[in-house]
DNA sequence: TCTGGGGTCCTAGGACCC
DNA sequence: TCTGGGGTCCTAGGACCC
């Protein structure tokens, strides 16, 4: 069996986990320039804010119904969910993190403390709201898939107080007879789309449809969806996080920006950002991707009609790995100049690192060198510099630095468990 | 004024090999 | 009337996840 433990509107329950007051007050989070909402409480989803919905778009409903707003504070959810990952362990020993709030359980050797799944789950919920003050629902199943099933169940029927397990046959009928199809693990709205032209609306119209054909219309992935509906798990647990295949970073500006340098700018603090993620997972980047595009929401002053748009990406293979950032700037400054046009008004540019290999591998080209040892190390030091005095403190030149732009977060709360200022004060 | 961000996997089709 | 056959590798684009 299969659990899928998930936290509650994790980014909101990380908030009121330090503000209880917060406790049944509608309450929204924003993305990383205050650009779109991308968490809700339940108050807020009540209140019709959706998923991604444009921040400035919520004036009305937020000056209506007092919803309190914070910018995002990943720090924080990192943090919280770090914690919430390892309280797991004390249940099972086998605990597969799959996102930033949610971990699939392997409940095999399941070995007697609870006398039933229900009893497990419960426990799970008490103990982690306990220690955590971070609500779960609890999805117990013979697959993943059917484990996701429950686990969405869990929430959505209050009498089952945040826990569903799907054990007999006949549960997993009833469960699978009335879910929609579109709700599924795996199911996106192309597919969701198709399968409804052809009639299928639930998940158990789903699961007894023709094997062929749903590789045909879905590819292997809608056929092992199948084949875990059924009861038979073709999605494992995986305890050891694979390495990573890319780091990249692609934020917007948060306003437009027409010339080379201003973006040369933000893309260098991309960079800076990356960079440090790629060393801290100990690999070397083979390849960097660079891509600029302009808002296609945007529209020509004056007239109203579209405005012009422009989107490019450029890949550069490297001669040989690396990780120093100052190397892989000026693969990056050389892509952003390839694809650069003016007279663009331009929302985002994006960096993508690729062909990722592990820090250990040191092959060098036949002619030429291999990566300048003495630049991995200062980058080393760099990142250790900025972790101890602050983001940023070192920086490289073609960074200018200016702490107003292009980071705008109105809303931002204290860094509670990150900062040894903002650790909470008991009175 | 402001319109998400970070990922993974799969497939088709082209280029190339002998 | 017939128009090789078996294979690999790479890339772009699509679909999906949270």
């Amino acid at each position: 069996m299969y659990g899928l433990v998930d936290g509650n509107n994790f980014y909101v329950s990380c908030h009121r986990a330090f503000r209880p007051d917060l406790e049944g007050v509608p309450v929204i989070v924003l993305s990383n320039r205050d650009g779109n909402v991308i968490a809700r409480s339940n108050e807020a989803k009540a209140l019709g804010i959706k998923m991604g919905q444009p921040f400035f778009e919520t004036k009305e409903l937020r000056q209506q119904h007092g919803i309190v707003v914070f910018s995002s504070n990943f720090p924080l959810y990192g943090d919280m969910s770090s914690r919430l990952m390892s309280l797991l362990t004390n249940f099972v020993p086998d605990v597969e993190v799959y996102s930033i709030d949610e971990a699939f359980l392997q409940l095999e050797n399941f070995w007697g403390l609870y006398p039933t799944y229900q009893g497990l789950g419960q426990d799970i919920r008490t103990k982690i709201d306990q220690w955590l003050r971070i609500p779960v629902g609890v999805g117990i199943a013979p697959t993943k898939t059917l484990a996701k099933v429950a686990n969405k169940l869990a929430k959505k029927r209050s009498e089952l107080n945040g826990v569903c397990v799907l054990e007999t046959p006949q549960q997993i009928e009833d469960a699978l007879a009335n879910f929609p199809v579109e709700d599924l693990w795996g199911v996106g709205h192309q597919s969701a789309a198709r399968l409804k032209r052809e009639n299928i609306r639930t998940a158990a119209q789903l699961r007894d449809t023709n094997d062929d054909w749903i590789r045909q219309i879905m590819t292997v992935n809608g056929l092992r969806l199948v084949h875990e509906l059924r009861g038979m798990p073709c999605k494992l647990l995986e305890v050891t996080p694979p390495p990573k295949k890319s780091i990249g970073s692609e934020p917007g500006f948060g306003t437009v920006i027409p010339d080379l340098d201003t973006i040369a700018d933000a893309l260098t603090s991309h960079l800076t950002r990356v960079g440090m993620k790629l060393r801290r997972s100990d690999q070397l980047a083979g390849a960097v991707t660079i891509s600029l595009r302009t808002s296609k929401y945007r529209k020509t002053p004056g007239n109203g009609l579209a405005a012009k748009q422009y989107s490019n990406s450029i890949t550069l293979n490297l001669p040989h790995p690396t990780s120093a950032t100052p190397e892989l700037l000026g693969y990056a400054l050389t892509g952003l100049k390839a694809i650069y046009k003016t007279g663009y008004q331009y929302q985002k540019v994006g960096i993508l690192l690729t062909d990722l290999v592990p820090e250990s591998y040191r092959q060098k080209g036949v002619f030429v060198e291999g990566p300048d040892e003495r630049l991995i190390k200062l980058a080393g030091v760099v990142d250790k510099v900025n972790k101890r005095f602050g983001q940023d403190k070192l920086r490289l030149a073609s960074q200018m630095y200016n702490p107003e732009w292009p980071y705008q977060q109105k809303y931002l709360s204290p860094h509670y468990t990150t900062r040894w200022e903002d650790i909470l004060e008991a009175m």
